[in-house]
DNA sequence: CTAAAACCATGATAATTATCATGGTAAATC
DNA sequence: GATTTACCATGATAATTATCATGGTTTTAG
């Protein structure tokens, strides 16, 4: 037997549109949304426009927010100055959890396009955890992802190069957001936020991509990103492929 | 007002011993420690030999390791052969938590020094997780330090050079392990362990740890590590001083 | 106790990546 | 719509780090 089968998330799960409400708030609980609601009676949307934090490292904790739309970066300002992206966060997706363990964020949240989130507050928030196990095991999950994402890019960025890391980005940013209709990556970054993600500087990050592009394994037209090649990128990944 | 004040947990509490056994399992249930493992009936002593597994990578999970003595490291092996640990473990550390949510296990988990641990059975830790609201919020606890611990990792991996990482974990080692009576550090490690914890080659460590010598900012005896300047040290590493 | 294996420091060299600088392009602002 | 600002690609150079190789040392295994 296998109790956290029952309660394994997919992303159409959480993407899936309700029909008697714009904002699809993710059917989390095992019970209707109207019902996983009512239980965060001081929960409330909130929007948060491109740009503009959710909340900031060091900042104490007001509540979590899980992402209905949009997508946000967490991610740190180094002694240097130097941003760095741990990772984004899309729809279906809780940010702040670890805070409220910790006193503070450990991490800036900023909205790369309008967002629009469901806030409840750090209180509501625990109490609710302390009364539905099954709604703690749903946290946990979502907390050893996080853990494994986390280690997938630890090892990435200890093992790999410049190179391999960026072709395993892109591969991954595409199983991630998807593709649109023309087979572009359905996420929009700069070559800053992509360079600061990879953990490499902007001009290697741009030599690499003319590289790709030469060597005709992606294509890119108006900022947005299509790979063409997938097994060549994930040979030069040096990871399965996908 | 703070429900996770409660459960916190201090370095101390895991570590002190208990009297009335050889073994000490941690306070880590608000009651004592025989409530505690009254509760898990199939839990059972294991020890593991040095550079014996506790699990592998891709293993399917049997259950959770709780370290009561000796230090583990979980690590991955790369496509390309090479090794990259994750994080060490230490007593009062859970082990393989991330493991039962994901079907298989994230990393290997090697013993570097005999261990001593507290295993309990899969299917008795999801039951108990869901019947005890307070015991599942200590292991989100441990699961969000968890994650921040992999995103320092990440940031620094990303941002910093190998010399201001082998500053900066030697720090990190010294305030996790402590050290001996002589001002050794607590942690025996190989050259090429510690190479792969900080992500560099070994020829690139054993050149910097000759330098940091040099420069009189560790002294290196029998393998053994001891900080001889924090101060400059911190600097190096560019963090705040410890 | 001895042979084999693993570990370690260091030199020489090559590959990788950052930094600095520049001109061109796109985007934001007024 | 003009102007200012941010973004991007690329060259030249310097710094960093890996790789390969070697001899000495320690540890392990029989």
């Amino acid at each position: 037997m296998n109790d956290l089968k029952a309660v394994k998330l997919t992303k159409s799960d959480l993407q899936t549109p309700s029909p008697e409400n714009e904002v699809a708030p993710f059917p989390f609980w095992e019970s209707s949304k109207e019902d996983f609601l009512s239980h965060f009676s001081n929960g409330r949307y909130i929007k948060i426009n491109k740009n503009a934090y959710l909340f900031r490292e060091n900042d104490p904790p007001q509540g979590i927010f899980c992402i209905c739309e949009g997508v946000s970066k967490l991610a740190r300002t180094g002694k240097n100055g130097k941003e760095y992206i741990i990772r984004f966060a899309q729809p279906g997706d809780w940010l702040g959890v670890s805070g409220i363990y910790h006193g503070t964020h450990i991490s800036d949240a900023v909205a790369i396009e309008p967002v629009k989130s469901f806030f409840v507050p750090k209180d509501e928030f625990i109490r609710f955890l302390n009364r539905n196990s099954q709604f703690s095991l749903n946290v946990m999950k979502i907390l050893c992802d996080e853990i494994e994402k986390a280690e997938n890019r630890i090892t990435a960025l200890a093992q790999k190069t410049a190179r391999e890391r960026v072709a395993e980005i892109l591969l991954n940013l595409q199983q991630v957001y998807g593709i649109d209709n023309n087979k572009y990556l359905n996420i929009l970054l700069t070559r800053k936020d992509l360079a600061n993600f990879v953990g490499i500087s902007n001009a290697t990050l741009s030599r690499l991509m003319s590289d790709f592009q030469r060597k005709k394994l992606i294509r890119i037209k108006n900022k947005k990103i299509r790979l063409l090649d997938l097994k060549k990128l994930s040979t030069l990944a040096r990871i399965a492929a996908v």
